[in-house]
RNA sequence: GCCGGAGUGGCGGAAUUGGCAGACGCACAGGACUUAAAAUCCUGCGGGACUAAAAUCCCGUACCGGUUCGAUUCCGGUCUCCGGCACCA
């Protein structure tokens, strides 16, 4: 027998599949197609690092059995390569950001082909490549046609002292990341997608899809779909309305003051009649220095001014309510105005105390004096006139209909979503394909002008004003109008990273399209797609906006699907072996280059999915995976016990259909794990007869493929078995011998198990008791106690509650 | 802070419509083989009481409490850790 040397033979098979194109996925829809999709990898300057394969394994577990299951399978394979960190390397070292992303994705490529997954190499996307981003912008202007994209004031994170924009993660404490200097809140007009269009559907249609709980749950709470109703409220003096969102309408008579955000438009209109504007303006500054984020946590002590010189007048009472603002109203969300009723809402109530405002009851129930009463379940309403008595939903309705009959508000359904802000001032992402015109304002580029290609500049620093770097390229910038043919200026903000990834699974069902955007017949074989794995991190925004644009191509006719995933599952990080995330700061990384080196791909690939529970985080181990090699080593040595045989031997059959069983239905679920964990038990009992024959070998090295396809492969071969371990049929087991004829079951006293006794199988409860209360053993533990209740269990145990 | 998730031996984990806690692997210990080591093979391996050994018994699934014949699993509360919070991807 030959040595195991994982090296050879795992490029040797590479290369045959390569050849072979054994992976491609047919052009013969006549087969039943299974699509599964895993993230594409932003290539980053690091390569791989060992959690890359965890779900890349795993996917390609799922779609090697199906191939052997017969299906037409697409696992394809690109590239999310637009983006910040790439940008900004290659402003530190000097390097084109083409020439970067070219290089990483080299390397990454080089390092996922060495790990044996069965990719269709033939469909690669890459988002940075012209050819692709021409239909992202071809979408954008679409998005533009149907008016769900438009132009915002919106602000963007500002350094002081390097004069650009900041992305989030660059903001550090409030302060910039690279120079330490204090970060504003600019605004700047930019480039928005009306997402909040489709936020009824995209939580309705959770209900169509099949994503782990925890996914669905995350998007809806992010979409955050309340129900309530607006209310009008005069603002004493003037003819303005201040227009206020609230979900308990039922409160309306506990509002005692109100506030605004400290950029709602009331303030610069109404400056001149306020007695603390200096004070007021203070506040402004103060609070255009922090994130939303900051500006909602709940712990922090609240803050706040009063407005002196405007007031507002309670609508359903008529009492006249001071106007405060503060920052913990945004302008994003609602109206940027509340009604503050602090005796039924925690953060009114904090500010309430704290600046001495009125706090009235107005739903019975609570203690107000002590804290906030929001229970809608308990209470009931007083001191609120004609809502007296009711309960606090009967008294929404009722207030809600008083609103609407005297003109002064409605129902209406609010979300948390907010829309997507487009721009991004930086060079290395699609340009947004735009002129402006002075005489026809925003034109698109005709389609047949697409793409729009990204200029080469010298200096892809942004300006100092926080334009883009494209701002400065006059000779791009200047353009002629596609409209009139008069003057006109190119957009010079770049898409977002999320705009390549929203609809990368898309063009994969036919990525060399250069006429349309892909055809008919492969979009509507394919799509959708079947199962989607990745990161939980992903779960709101790339799972949200790639949604968002599926929906949108689907009203468009464009695909034929209303959602694009039709299975998302997640996977769980893997840390350094301190139990760290693994970083190049910690010197925790482990790359797959090194276990591939020292182990082989199978031994890796086996490993990532036997560390643990899929779903969850795990640490790497070193010795970990030496236990996968010893089981790969042992699975080598089972060529010297082979023996001749067609069929399963008698003592080996209920054991290989359970296998089979075990293995087949792990590798659906996600147990990855358990199902080597089987598989491991099954060599076991092979060692344990020092003897495995012809037909358990076969379907064991079919069984162990999909996880480590090379030695399955390279074994076969040696067996000189007939075909390809990858052409072969996937095992299927027969439930009937997979049951023993007896089985063990517990006996319990009081709860607790005093005896083990074996059992015919496929007994019921009464049978299952009876057997019990014979046994001798049992009966002299009852001794002469009395048996006062006995619970069966077929196939499990015996519980005697005894007295 | 808000939303979501997790917590089981020395370690990774297994067991879920509520039914025998610790499968499988790692580490460790003992033994076989070897001049020796590595590799390999065999055995043991949650804690404790009792015992020459076994048998037997008690405790044990982050913590406190509840429901139940029976709780790692369900309910209420607490703590800790992880992911996300809209310009990182």
């Amino acid at each position: 027998m030959r040595d195991y040397e994982p090296v050879k033979i795992e490029k040797k098979w590479q290369d045959i599949w390569e050849a072979e194109g054994i992976y491609h996925a047919s052009k013969d829809t006549s087969k039943p197609k299974f699509y599964p999709l895993i993230e594409f990898p932003y290539p980053s300057g690091r390569g791989l690092h060992v959690g890359h394969p965890r779900p890349y394994t795993a996917l390609d577990i799922v779609a090697r059995k199906r191939r052997l299951e017969g299906y037409n399978v697409l696992y394809p394979i690109g590239w999310d390569a637009f983006g910040l960190p790439t940008e900004n390397y290659a402003i530190q070292n000097k390097i084109h950001p083409k020439k970067v992303t070219e290089d990483n994705i080299k390397r990454f490529k080089s390092q996922l082909k060495s790990l044996g997954f069965s990719f269709d190499w033939s469909r690669e996307v890459d988002t940075t490549d012209p050819k692709y981003y021409k239909w992202t912008q071809w979408i954008f202007l679409k998005l533009f046609e149907k008016g769900l994209a438009y132009k915002s004031e919106m602000p963007i994170n500002f350094c002081t002292d390097c004069k650009v924009g900041l992305a989030n993660e660059e903001v550090v404490n409030g302060v910039c990341e690279r120079c330490g200097s204090e970060v504003v809140r600019k605004t700047k007009s930019q480039w928005m997608l009306k997402i909040t269009e489709y936020a009824e559907k995209l939580i309705r249609d959770l209900d169509i899809v099949d994503y782990i709980d925890r996914v669905k749950i995350q998007q809806k709470n992010w979409i955050g779909r309340s129900e309530g109703a607006e209310a009008d409220f005069k603002v004493k003096d003037t003819d303005e309305i201040l227009k206020v969102y609230t979900t308990r309408p039922d409160t309306l008579f506990g509002a005692t003051y109100m506030v605004i955000s400290p950029e709602h438009y009331l303030i610069d209109r109404f400056k001149d009649r306020m007695s603390n504007w200096e004070q007021i303006d203070e506040y402004r500054n103060y609070a255009s220095k922090k994130s939303d984020f900051e500006r909602t946590e709940l712990s922090r002590e609240k803050t706040g001014v009063e407005i002196k010189g405007l007031t507002a007048i309670n609508p359903v009472n008529g009492k006249e309510i001071p106007i405060w603002i503060s920052d913990y109203v945004l302008m994003s969300y609602g109206t940027g105005a509340i009604m503050a009723v602090p005796g039924h809402d925690s953060r009114d109530w904090e500010f309430a105390r704290k600046f001495n405002i009125p706090i009235v009851e107005v739903v019975a129930g609570g203690n107000i004096e002590e804290e906030a009463f929001t229970d809608i379940e308990k209470g009931t309403m007083v001191n609120s006139g004609f809502l007296d008595g009711l309960e606090v939903n009967k008294a929404k309705e009722k207030i809600t209909l008083w609103l609407e009959e005297k003109g002064i508000g409605a129902k209406k359904v609010n979300f948390k979503l907010r829309d997507w802000v487009f721009s991004r001032q930086r060079y290395w992402g699609e340009p947004i394909p735009l002129v402006y015109c002075d005489e026809c304002g925003w034109v698109p580029v005709p389609e047949e002008e697409l793409p729009v290609l990204l200029p080469e500049v010298e200096s892809y620093e942004p300006t100092e004003n926080g334009e883009s770097p494209l701002a400065k390229m006059d000779e791009w910038v200047n353009t002629g109008c596609p409209g009139c043919g008069g003057a006109g200026r190119r957009e010079t903000d770049t898409m977002p990273q999320w705009a390549g990834s929203s609809w990368y699974f898309i063009r994969y069902v036919d990525p060399c399209n250069d006429d349309e955007f892909a055809s008919k017949e492969m979009l509507d074989y394919w799509l959708p797609i079947d199962w989607y794995n990745g990161g939980m991190e992903h779960t709101t925004l790339h799972l949200l906006y790639s949604r968002f644009w599926h929906k949108f191509l689907y009203d468009c006719g464009i695909v034929s699907t209303p959602e694009p995933y039709m299975k998302r599952t997640s996977h769980g990080m893997i840390l350094g072996e301190n139990n760290e995330k693994m970083s190049k700061s910690r010197g925790n990384v482990v790359s797959p280059d090194d276990m591939v080196d020292e182990f082989g791909a199978d031994t890796l690939r086996m490993y990532e999915m036997f560390i643990g529970d899929f779903e969850k985080s795990v640490p790497w181990s070193y010795n970990g995976i030496k236990g996968c090699k010893r089981f790969l080593d042992r699975v080598w040595r089972l060529q010297e016990m082979l023996v001749e045989g067609d069929g399963y031997s008698k003592d080996m059959e209920t054991f290989i259909h359970r296998t089979i069983k075990k293995v087949s239905q792990d590798y659906e679920t996600l147990k990855f794990n358990t199902a080597i964990a089987a598989m491991m038990s099954l060599i076991n009992e092979f060692y344990g007869k020092n003897s495995v024959n012809k037909a358990e070998m076969k379907t064991f090295l079919v069984l162990l493929s999909p996880v480590s396809p090379h030695i399955a492969e390279e074994m076969w071969e040696i067996f000189d078995f007939e075909g390809r371990v990858t052409g072969q049929k996937w095992p299927v087991w027969n439930e009937e011998k997979t049951i023993d004829e007896s089985i063990e079951i517990a006996i319990q006293l009081n709860g607790k198990v005093r005896q083990r006794i074996m059992v015919p199988s496929g007994l019921d409860r009464q049978q299952t008791v009876d057997i019990a209360l014979k046994n001798a053993k049992v009966r002299e533990l009852i001794n002469s106690r009395k048996i006062i209740k006995s619970i069966g269990v077929p196939g499990k145990l015996v519980n005697l509650v005894v007295k």
